[in-house]
RNA sequence: GCGCCACUAGCUCAACGGCAGAGCAGCGGACUCUUAAUCCGUUGGUUGAAGGUUCAAAUCCUUCGUGGCGCACCA
């Protein structure tokens, strides 16, 4: 084999030289196949819309000239005529009419198209026998040949691989995927749209981060070279927002990437999108009310309706929503009074009912793996929960010792410091949501990121990291505050009925399809101690293999 | 990280120890109202990779790669 200057991916196989070929042809013809500047005067849905219903004696009496550009996705050929159809980015498809009759020598370019080219046709609308609006082309151009054939017209592109990692090809060929990305574009708009209408206003705040902090979750590492800095991915804006909050913006959110560095799966991706907003001198009671109306808000201006199904599970948003407290529903669900609270007895009974509990566990995450296990299954339709453990919330507000705080009617665990303003919202037993009154006493702040110190020390990787830019920043005084995390990509899953992540995510995160060959060459030449005989064989051929610099 | 499953033509899939196939796409031909166009003819494969078992491997075994699902991990 020689050195060859081919991409890593067969860009030789025959279809494609067939298309090189009349790449070629076209050229000596005397077309421009890689053609720019064509201004289409209409879009195919547009002209679906506006002319689909008007009959032929009507297009005939007054002609309607048009034009169009976009991917030829369809193509019959006679002998002297073709029908074809042209899909542009309104998404919609229309019918075009070639015939040699009216095309004259110019008809001998449609010879050379394929599917997947991008042409721009003008032509008048006409209405075929069988009703179908189509346009009589009178002229066109290739304004870029295809050179890979596009999947099968009749049962598309299923390889969830491929549809991934060429997320191009998924798009064109299934308009159900770009459906799901119009609407995930529809939600986030309503939400920009709802928050700016009451006043918030959106914010960038650092994604690299000299002190990951904001979330319990282990983050990315990466390095700035001039600053000689180590920096870290953002796991939450949470911080930085809360500092301006100290810098005198009464609503500010933020809606971008947060970066984790965990595992993969239908629920979970590295970076995901995050909504976070605060709001000064409010509290996580007036955030219930504020999330329904959020949440029905973009329901009804993404897909129209609060009721919907999800994984065949009937979805009602109508509020109000059930509210229950952590304990309450740690109790409803049959875990007895008396263990919580004795970080032994706690761990016993986690046990005994066979949830997997490691031995460094802190009382926190017991009863958070408690919860996980035994209460958010349940909660299929919109819950919210309320009044956390202050140990499950570093960074919110403790409960005040007496009834006073407002909205106490789901709240059954008042004069109780140990718990925290918080909810989350479960809805389809996933978490949509995580708000609180935002901890605005410095002291408390300091104590409590000391304590997430201890717990790393002891081993948790997840524990908070010490701030001390933050608490400073606290100590020049944050208003009373309400925040809230909303789940961009969880959100999109519940409103698209996605039933994985990587459905509502346009290029989400994969192993490299192809190691480069230097990489292989490097792994067999690594010495393997263990290696069976058998293994190194393979080494053998080695020097029949291209030499690659 | 662990377990299970998948990987065959450009795409969608058969063949499951005995000659690697179909449909669509493509190519050549016919065809001026088709729309999964039709009709005739036809090309296309290192069965994800490497080893092994066998007279014989897409098929059985091992290792590896990638993906999916589940588990673990996961404010």
């Amino acid at each position: 084999m020689e050195e060859t200057n081919e991409l890593h991916y067969d860009s030789s196989n025959e279809l494609i030289e067939q298309r090189k070929r009349k790449l070629r042809e076209l050229r000596d013809l005397g077309a421009a196949p890689y053609d720019d500047n064509f201004v289409a005067g209409n879009y195919a849905g547009e002209l679906v819309s506006a002319y689909g219903d008007f009959e032929e004696s009507r297009l005939t009496a007054s002609p309607v000239e048009c034009s169009v550009a976009g991917r030829l996705v369809a193509f019959r050929g006679f002998g002297k005529a073709a029908f074809a159809h042209v899909q542009d980015s309104s998404d919609k498809r229309i019918q075009i009419y070639f015939s040699k009759e009216i095309l004259g020598a110019h008809y001998l370019l449609t010879k050379k198209l394929d599917v997947g080219d991008i042409i721009g046709v003008w032509g008048k609308l006409f209405k075929t026998r069988t009703g179908e609006l189509t346009i009589e082309v009178t002229g066109f151009k290739v304004l870029s040949k295809s050179l890979r054939p596009l999947p099968e017209k009749w049962h598309g592109l299923k390889d969830v691989e491929v549809r991934y990692r060429q997320r191009y090809v998924d798009l064109i060929v299934n308009p159900e995927v770009r459906k799901t990305f119009a609407l995930r574009s529809r939600i986030t708009k309503a939400i920009r749209d709802f928050l700016e209408n009451r006043g918030y206003i959106e914010v960038e705040t650092p994604m690299m981060h000299p002190i990951p902090g904001g979330a319990a979750a282990k983050p990315f590492k990466t390095f700035h070279n001039a600053l000689n800095l180590e920096l870290f991915l953002r796991i939450a804006p949470e911080l930085y927002l809360k500092r301006l909050l100290v810098g005198g913006y009464d609503r500010v959110f933020e809606i971008n990437r947060n970066f984790r560095n965990e595992g993969i799966s239908t629920k979970h991706n590295p970076e995901f999108t995050m909504l976070e907003f605060y709001t000064a001198y409010r509290d996580y009671n007036f955030l219930m009310d504020f999330t329904e109306e959020l949440i029905c808000y973009v329901a009804n201006q993404s897909i129209g309706t609060l009721k919907f199904e999800y994984g065949g599970q009937a979805i009602d948003l109508t509020p109000p929503w059930k509210r229950i407290t952590f304990f309450g529903a740690l109790k409803e669900a049959g875990v007895p009074d008396d263990i919580v609270g004795d970080g032994a007895k706690l761990v016993k009974w986690a046990q005994d009912n066979k949830i997997d509990v490691t031995q460094s566990a802190t009382y926190s995450k017991v009863l958070d793996e408690i919860f996980k296990e035994k209460i958010e299954p349940g909660f299929i339709q919109p819950t919210f929960v309320v009044d956390y453990p202050v140990e499950l919330s570093p960074l919110a507000k403790r409960k005040k010792a007496t009834g006073a705080g407002a909205g106490a009617g789901a709240n059954s665990d008042v004069n109780a410091p140990e718990l925290v303003d918080r909810f989350e919202l479960f809805i389809t037993s996933r978490e949509i949501a995580n708000a609180f009154s935002e901890l605005n006493d410095p002291i408390d702040q300091k104590e409590r990121f000391l304590a997430q110190l201890q717990d790393k020390e002891r081993g948790d990787e997840e524990a908070h990291a010490m701030d001390e830019d933050f608490v400073r920043a606290l100590e020049y005084g944050m208003p009373p505050a309400a925040g809230e995390g909303i789940g961009i990509d969880r959100l999109v899953m519940l409103l698209t009925n996605s039933q994985s992540i990587r459905d509502v995510i346009l290029f989400p995160q994969l192993k490299p399809e192809q190691q480069k060959p230097e990489q292989l060459k490097q792994e067999q030449q690594k010495p393997e101690l263990q290696k069976p005989q058998s293994q190194q064989k393979q080494q053998k051929p080695e020097s029949q293999k291209p030499e690659l610099h």
